[in-house]
DNA sequence: CTCTTGGTTGAACGATCAATCAAGTCTCGG
DNA sequence: CCGAGACTTGATTGATCGTTCAACCAAGAG
C-alpha cells in the first residue's frame, strides 16, 4: 500500500479543515492542493467523512510529537508546562494574526450531528489533551491544595484554552487571549497560596 | 413592509443554524420549514449571508428579553445572577441531551473567513454577554478583591461557559459542564475569601 | 512472458446548492 | 375604479458538490 499518497491527502485535509472547516472544504479542494486525483482519494478513503476520521486519528496519534514535545522543550517544572502549552497556542494566534482556531474545538462545534466514530475521536482528542495537563497537575500536586480535583482542573484548563482562543479569534485581538490566561494564572496563584497555607498549618 | 414573513424566516433560520450550523443549512431548508418561497426570501434578504446577519442582529437585540430576564427572574444577588445564567445553559444541555451548543460560539468557530459585518456581529454578541456579566461583577464588587479586573473576569466567565458547553456537547456528558462550573465556583470562593481578608486588615 | 495486485487517471453522473426572474396577487392611496 | 408599489409564486439556472467507474499503468510472482 502506497502510504505516500494517503499521507499527502491527510496532511492537505488537515490544513484545509483547519483553514476553512470541514463543511466548507470540498473534495476538489483537497484534490487540487494535494495534487491527487479523485480516484486515488477514493481508493484510500470510502468517502469524505473517512478523510475526517483519518485526520482526527492523526491528531490523536500526533499529540505528543507535534504538540507537547515542541512546547515543553526546556521546560521542567510541571506547572510551568501547563502555561508553556498555552503559550504555544498564543504563538499560533500571533503567527496567524488571530485567525487561528484549535482544529479540534472548531470541528467539535462545526459538526452538529456527528457520526459516532467522529464524535468519539473528537472526545478522544480532548481526553488526550486534558490527560497531558492532568499529568502536569499530578507532577505539581504538592503545590496544590490536597483536595484538588486534578482531573476536573485539567478539563477546566482545556475549557479556558478553547474559550480564550475562540474570543481572540472572534475579536481578532490577542488581548482577549492574554486576559483569559491571566485569570487562569490568578486562579493558580490562589490555589498555590492555599496549598502553602495548608502546609504551614501542619 | 411585511415584517411577518421576514420574522418567520429569521426565526426559522435561527432554529436551523442552531440545529445544523450555517453551512449545513440550505436556503431550501429554511424555505420548507418556514413555508416561504424563495422569491419572498430573496425579497427580504439579498443572499444567504444576509439571513445570517439578520439572525445575529436578532440575538444581539434579544439578549435582555430572551436570555437575561428569564434566567434572572427571582435572583437578586449580583454574583448569584452569574451562576443563574450558567445554570440556564445547563438546562439547555439537559433538555437537548447534551446536544445544545451556544449558537454564537458555534457560529464563531464554524465561520472561518467571516465577512467583516458577520465578525463584528459575533463580537458584538460576545461583548453584550460579557457586559451583562460585567454588570453583575460591578454590583458585587464589594465581595471581590479591590484590584480585580472585572472586565477581564467577565470575559473569562464567557470563556468558561463556552468551553464547558463545548466539552459537554462533545462528550455528550453533563458532568463535563458541571465540573467546569465547579472550578469557576472555586475560583470565586477564593476571590471572595481574599476580599474578606482584605476587609479585616483595614 | 503472463497474470495479479495495488494504485492512478480523469471524464462523467445525479443531486443539491444559492440565486434569479417573469408573471402573478394583494393593498391601499387617490 | 385605477394604478402603483409591496409582496408572492415556483419554475429555472449554472455552479459545485460528493462520488463512481472503466480504462490504464507499474511492478513483482510464477
Amino acid at each position: 500500500m502506497n502510504a505516500d499518497t494517503r499521507n499527502r491527502i491527510l496532511m492537505t485535509a488537515m490544513e484545509l479543515f483547519w483553514e476553512k472547516g470541514y463543511g466548507s472544504t470540498s473534495i476538489s479542494d483537497i484534490l487540487s492542493r494535494s495534487q491527487v486525483h479523485s480516484g486515488s482519494l477514493y481508493h484510500f478513503f470510502p468517502g469524505k467523512q473517512d478523510v475526517l476520521i483519518g485526520v482526527l486519528e492523526a491528531y490523536r496519534d500526533g499529540i505528543e510529537e507535534w504538540l507537547l514535545r515542541p512546547n515543553w522543550e526546556g521546560v521542567d517544572d510541571p506547572l510551568d508546562k501547563i502555561f508553556a502549552l498555552l503559550a504555544g497556542y498564543r504563538t499560533h494566534l500571533v503567527l496567524t494574526e488571530c485567525t487561528y482556531g484549535c482544529p479540534i474545538g472548531s470541528l467539535a462545534l462545526e459538526i452538529h450531528e456527528p457520526d459516532p466514530r467522529v464524535r468519539e475521536l473528537l472526545a478522544a482528542n480532548f481526553t488526550n489533551w486534558s490527560a497531558a495537563i492532568r499529568g502536569c497537575l499530578d507532577g505539581g500536586s504538592d503545590r496544590l491544595p490536597r483536595d484538588t480535583d486534578r482531573q476536573a482542573l485539567a478539563e477546566y484548563i482545556l475549557t479556558v484554552m478553547e474559550g480564550a482562543v475562540m474570543q481572540a479569534r472572534t475579536y481578532r485581538d490577542l488581548g482577549y487571549f492574554d486576559r483569559n490566561i491571566a485569570m487562569l494564572r490568578q486562579h493558580f496563584a490562589l490555589l498555590e497560596r492555599e496549598a502553602r497555607a495548608e502546609r504551614t498549618v501542619n
